[in-house]
RNA sequence: GUCCCCAUCGUCCAGAGGCCUAGGACGUGGCCCUUUCAAGGCCAAAACACGGGUUCGAAUCCCGUUGGGGACGCCA
């Protein structure tokens, strides 16, 4: 060792300080929303972006509404989307547990601390009464704040609904001025304390609500940034001060936009499809979700559309995050599912489809060996015709089966005309002649037997094309008798022909 | 109602004072390729919300108006 380490040390420590822990905490109260999962992509992007570390923790304080079952499924489906936590249910870590119920003394504890410190205070009020006041005020047209009745009880009082067993709650002592925070997407905010009421931190049944929760926990599990919902904003000044009274540093924050509906309206059922399982469920490329939500709400500045994963973490900044909401296209996350399904490798389609070419029947395990090769050329021809992976299915059953699957209107108009029964007759014979299907022999023959019998082309290539794989469309006419193979294209053309 | 955020083609984005007669993508229309269907290529229509400033110069900066969104819970 030489000097040079002492120089070296404080670079990593600081390399490693800086280094975000960034943290995605869904409520477990519904499915993993599309809105969410643009929320969990922006910070595990930014986590692996920058080497940092993602953790994923479940606020299921609400226990009304929480489920197990929802918890499964937005795990499951943030699987799905590959979003891996380093942190979280099933992972463990440093800061275990990562469910909010798991952690209740350590909210309480922060609240007793508060309330010792004379930043926070019992309140005794009931709901019910607090709710009919806020409704008065409202229907007078004007806003509501808590009136800190409990903040002015004497200590008699105190002494005497405690004597009483009143139900308690602790609410955050809210001080004049101003909170001002840095929003990495939009810069500077300010609030003015006055607007903002002695929120509750404590619910009278014990339970913390999500102000504490979230800020407790952000600062034991040292989350350097949080990337969250646009609908968050006003919700941000009440943590920072909680922060502040906590005497802990303040985090950065980064207030993504919303997703929008067609009609501009926070997207929604009726909108349609709102959760990523649904998707899964319609057959969408994972890969083709993260690119369209990616680019919903952020932009690396060029021109390019298509990312894979890792050019999206390459490429992935907050500053790049735009701030106005954005609006839900559906067409254009088809449009993303087709090409990444262009872009999937042959041998990467054939592993996807196995369930189901299983389940169709359709599965034999030489696609991996003996029949490799072939199967690639086949999926090669018919994935840029497909738009959904599952479309394949059917499109690859003439070629890997004898079973054809014949299109009735494609079969009247091009199979039951005059003498096509006998044109087809006479290409079977100059098929069986030729010493192999290559497409470019192939194609004139069929063009010299059309010329021989006065006919043009098209009838016998459509008249082919039918017999042979069932529908009036498919990849080139002359690829596919190549690898249908001769066998089974004489033979279709057979039950065919004359 | 109060507070906060936002504002470029129908939609998603580019644009960080002159490079903008505003660029790309989806979608739409047309053409090319062609045996069908895709893919691909080419072309077209399509936007800086409005009004004031600042500046030699503004889509870009400031103010206001309008519009949209969000938050005002012992939900998260």
């Amino acid at each position: 060792m030489t000097g040079h380490s002492r120089r070296a040390t404080p670079d990593v420590t600081e390399s490693l300080a800086m280094r975000p822990r960034v943290r995605f905490a869904p409520s477990p109260t519904g499915f993993l929303h599309v809105g969410g999962a643009r929320t969990a992509l922006f910070n595990w992007l930014y986590a692996r972006r920058h080497g940092g570390t993602f953790v994923l923790r479940i606020e299921d304080t609400d226990v009304e509404r929480s489920s197990d079952d929802m918890v499964t499924g937005i795990l499951s489906s943030l699987t799905w989307l590959g979003l891996s936590w380093d942190e979280g249910p099933g992972v463990g870590g440093p800061h275990a547990p990562y469910f909010q119920t798991e952690r209740l003394d350590t909210y309480r504890a922060a609240a007793s601390h508060l309330v010792e410190a004379g930043a926070a205070y019992y309140c005794y009020c009931r709901p019910d009464d607090l709710a009919a006041k806020r409704e008065a005020a409202q229907a007078a047209g004007s806003a509501w704040t808590y009136d800190r009745t409990c903040h002015a009880l004497s200590p008699e009082d105190v002494a005497r609904r405690e004597a009483d067993g009143q139900a308690r709650a602790v609410r955050f002592l809210v001080p004049p001025g101003i909170t001002t925070f840095t929003d990495l997407v939009r810069g500077h905010i300010e609030f003015a304390r006055e607007h903002i009421e002695d929120f509750v931190i404590i619910r009278s049944d014990g339970h913390p609500t999500y102000h504490l929760s979230v800020v407790v926990d952000d600062v034991e599990m040292e989350i350097t940034q949080v990337v969250r919902g646009d609908d968050h904003i006003s919700n941000t000044p009440k943590q920072v001060l909680l922060y502040e009274a906590l005497g802990a540093p303040v985090p950065e924050f980064a207030h993504v936009p919303l997703i929008l509906g067609p009609d501009k309206k926070r997207l929604s059922k009726r909108h349609g499809a709102t959760s990523v399982g649904e998707y899964e469920t319609q057959d969408y490329l994972p890969e083709a979700m993260i690119n369209f939500l990616a680019l919903l709400g952020w932009s690396p500045g060029g021109n390019q559309e298509v990312f894979s994963r890792d050019e999206l973490v390459e490429r992935f900044t907050l500053a790049g995050i735009s701030g106005g909401n954005a609006v839900f296209n559906a067409e254009k996350l088809d449009w993303f599912n087709q090409q990444h399904l262009m872009r999937l490798p042959s041998e990467e389609i054939l592993r996807r489809l196995r369930p189901a070419l299983t389940a169709a029947g359709l599965w034999r395990d030489t696609f991996l060996t003996t029949e490799a090769g072939w199967i690639a050329r086949v999926i090669d021809l018919l994935k840029p015709r497909a738009r959904k992976l599952g479309q394949l299915v059917p499109a690859l059953a003439p070629f890997v089966s004898d079973e054809v699957v014949y299109d009735e209107a494609a079969v009247i108009k091009h199979l039951k005309g005059d003498g096509v029964a006998d044109h087809l007759a006479a290409w079977r014979e100059v098929l069986q002649a030729l010493p192999t299907l290559e497409p470019a022999p192939t194609e004139a023959a069929l063009r010299a037997l059309a010329d021989a019998r006065g006919i043009k082309p098209g009838v016998l290539i459509h008249a082919t094309r039918v017999a042979v794989v069932g529908q009036a469309v498919s990849p080139g006419l002359f690829e596919v008798l190549e690898l249908v193979g001769r066998g089974r294209v004489i033979e279709r053309l057979r039950t065919h022909s004359s």
